[in-house]
DNA sequence: TTGTATGCGTTATCAA
DNA sequence: TTGATAACGCATACAA
């Protein structure tokens, strides 16, 4: 059996609570007894149970991190990020993966994270008003990646702005015919991020004057092989787009797989830009809005420091930037295309887009 | 104040033993007041405190994972893997990264899941044997990947099957000038998997009758630009190889990008055969070997399971098969090249190598 | 089937 | 500065 505190009491000659005292650091022991105390520890390579000290102290020395993917790159960079400062401060990571939709209700249903954490970090995941409400009656600090919960910390980029980028980016390259290829709309625990950027994209081509065509959008759901799909579908157009904003790397690599598979490359013959710089987009020279991920990770585990620490008063909102990469994917528009001889002019073009506008 | 097992014994009329054995589905409680006291629970809405269930059980519903990495393609898709089966067992994760040197050292220093968890998971972490050790006197089940630890439980893929067939298949192309692009060889904790691989690989050269060339083992630690600079070092020897095995996707990426940088194409100018399959190789067409990847992390929480469950009393071994996957980054040996204009002949080659090969 | 009583290993309050 | 002791909230052996 391990050793208790009051073996370690009995072999210093003092009492459990000068020991628990001595071994935390506290003031008000004196050098000689915590010598003894330290040394008595060290012999019987004493150990606190860390479950009597959170019953007994109410803190847990934990903090959980509520995620829907694990294993996608952006979430375990997150993840890197959130560890790496918690860990230096000594708080352990409790770690809920919810990507499975009974998953997510059977944690709402019983909420596993009561009293088991100090504090509770939350990764894009969209939450209903009652679950967020739940979360919140945990009364401990929370932080909040991507979405919003009232009185909560936050971090977050700004992913209209990123999008304007991305996409006024294809605009003075020359590019009228735009396509996007947008994520998770579909998903029934509906992501907001994907709803920011899709009327992002609108509007800076409202903007640009260039009229809006639903056909140009094309769903993907964030990975490579729908990322394919929805390429492969923009690709099949009467009058395909001459540039594709694809709202992930990952996405954008399925686009740029259907074109190399279709013989097309980028830039000639379709611009691509993507949106995270995920690791392998400088390898596939692929240009992009680069948003720091880990980063956003440490953020969020500073903003739980400060509120456990009690040293802030209000909830913080910290807005990171992203910033355009530029590399080999995107590229001035062709004056003149095969399929759409007409050269780009600017303002609408009603004759040929009315059948999709009319919609 | 949250309620606590005394409140609903009182609003159930019952004591606490029966709330607590009650809503744990113990048998021995009539099924009327079960239903008394599930909803005295649910009209308080009351939930156990896990430490002091832990306390006063021994029993946590916890499992530490350690690894070297979070952020990496593999081992969060491992995590994912355990994180499947663990959930849908109501255990929880908590997680041990100890990627950097000190926090690897503080945490032997103090076993933060003494007592924290109900078992451990241990992913390619290599330990000294009082590492080991410290980790066995926790005394509890413990699963292990790519590495042994004596009398634990062990999942892993065969290296140097894997590695043989890879360089094999490079041979049977007619590559006979082959390169090895290892992975963190150097790294001070002494990873073995890269030791075991680079055995196998000079093993099947030799029973080839390839003659030895340590110029043709570049070291490239895992990463994109690693890889990038062992091929780089590779390409730019006297006679460079003609086929490269490198020890991971990753670095096989990083080839690929310093051949393309150099104007050259994987199969035409050089061969490149991966490690691991990882989600991106299908994108490059990257031959490699593929390795099921969350499957081992899944197969490490059942082994957690079986020991928990004390239904099985050995600590089993299991070895998963790896898989060649042949895609486009393969082909056969030209039979003249440009540097080297005898062509390839079965058998060693003294004159030519014996600069190396004496070394 | 149910209740009683004790133990689990600390921390924190209060008094000395 | 130190000690005694009451929480902390539950599980479980034992008794009924």
């Amino acid at each position: 059996m391990a050793a208790s505190i009051i073996d370690v009491a009995r072999r210093a000659e003092v009492s459990t609570a000068t020991v628990s005292r001595a071994l935390r650091g506290l003031p008000n022991v004196s050098e000689a007894t915590r010598e003894r105390v330290l040394r008595a520890a060290e012999e019987l390579s004493y150990a606190v149970s860390p479950h009597a000290s959170s019953l007994a102290s109410g803190r847990t020395g934990t903090v959980g991190v509520i995620l829907p993917f694990v294993n996608r790159w952006f979430y375990s960079q997150v993840v890197a990020g959130i560890d790496s400062v918690l860990r230096a401060n000594d708080l352990d990571i409790l770690l809920y993966n919810l990507g499975d939709e009974r998953v997510h209700e059977r944690f709402f249903a019983r909420m596993p994270p009561r009293r088991r954490v100090d504090a509770l970090i939350v990764l894009n995941l969209p939450l209903s008003a009652t679950e967020s409400e739940s979360l919140v009656s945990l009364e401990v600090p929370i932080a909040v990646l991507g979405t919003r919960i009232p009185g909560c910390w936050h971090v977050s980029i700004d992913n209209a702005e990123g999008t304007s980028t991305a996409v006024r980016h294809l605009i003075n390259l020359g590019h009228r015919r735009i396509g996007m290829i947008s994520g998770a709309l579909g998903d029934p625990r509906g992501f907001t991020t994907p709803i920011v950027r899709q009327h992002a994209y609108r509007t800076v081509l409202a903007q640009a004057g260039i009229p809006y065509d639903p056909d140009l959008e094309a769903p993907g759901n964030l990975t490579i092989d729908e990322g394919a799909s929805a390429m492969a579908q923009l690709l099949s157009l009467p009058d395909p787009p001459t540039a594709v904003f694809a709202e992930s790397d990952q996405m954008a690599f399925g686009a740029l797989r259907t074109m190399g598979r279709m013989g097309l490359r980028a830039p000639d013959d379709v611009s691509v830009i993507g949106f995270d710089n995920h690791e392998t987009a400088e390898l596939l020279d692929l240009t992009t809005i680069a948003q720091p991920v880990a980063y956003q990770g440490e953020l969020l585990a500073q903003q739980i420091l400060d509120a456990l620490s009690g040293s802030s008063e209000e909830p913080a909102q910290v807005v990171v930037p992203t910033r355009l990469v530029v590399r080999g994917t995107t590229g001035a528009a062709r004056v003149a295309r095969p399929r759409h001889p007409s050269s780009p002019r600017p303002g609408p073009e009603p004759d040929q887009h009315s059948r999709t506008t009319a919609r």
